[in-house]
DNA sequence: TCGTCATTTCGACGAAGATCAAAATAACAT
DNA sequence: ATGTTATTTTGATCTTCGTCGAAATGACGA
């Protein structure tokens, strides 16, 4: 990941509702959750989710996809992936290994666990 | 780390110029750097330098000691790693493991490594 | 087609972030 | 004491961020 997509990422994470919305969807795995759900849950109002939703997809976080008449959000492992690679490799000694931490199989609870690879 | 330290970090190094600073110093290992060699390298101003590095001071992300008449600065490998393992262990799968993989001693070039151990 | 549910868009507002020039402080040498 | 260098503080200005209520869009069922 370039400089430009690592800013983004922090961007999008140093942001308290954003960090929860983020770490909410981590662990619904790739289910994902609905818009309303979310605000429901987080407390948020639907105004407000839009907004920091819409800032996680221009960062590449988190997708979009519609089912029905609502919205699904759910969380991109790739770009948190590459996220830890970039800070690792950045921003600790020049020896830090890159290895992937992230895998959406791990988000075992709510969702059962996908057989499908990630996208 | 617990979330309200994360947001500082994550807010720290959202920001070009002091993600920049931040690479800088891990690159300069231990020893630090000068305030006005920081600059100068950047092509900041001193006063916009000041307020970047007073971000990341306050996030734990970077240390200040006096050395004569200049403030040296240097990077704090540690909140790195804690950041590294909050987010792994936070916006990843449940079963993320986290393995601090900042080290002073890997800043190989400039400083000589070090034998002390990570704070 | 009409209603209604889910979500987004719009417009306005206050708060916080970033930048700059100018003045102030701190440390040292003469 | 005085001057010089290194850095911070101050204050002003401008932009961006986050929030809210109200209106608009999209999708579905009757």
């Amino acid at each position: 990941m370039e400089k430009k997509g690592a800013l983004a990422a922090l961007g999008a994470l140093a942001q308290e509702t954003r960090l929860d919305v983020f770490r909410l969807l981590v662990t619904e795995g790739p289910a994902g959750l609905a818009a309303g759900i979310i605000a429901d849950r987080l407390g948020v109002l639907p105004a407000s989710l839009t907004f920091h939703l819409q800032q996680l997809v221009h960062a590449g976080l988190i997708t979009q996809r519609r089912l029905g008449r609502q919205l699904i959000y759910s969380a991109e492992y790739g770009a948190m992936n590459e996220l830890l690679a970039y800070l690792t490799e950045n921003c600790c000694g020049q020896g830090a290994s890159a290895a992937p931490a992230c895998d959406p199989a791990a988000a075992c609870c709510s969702a059962p666990p996908t057989r499908s690879s990630v996208a």
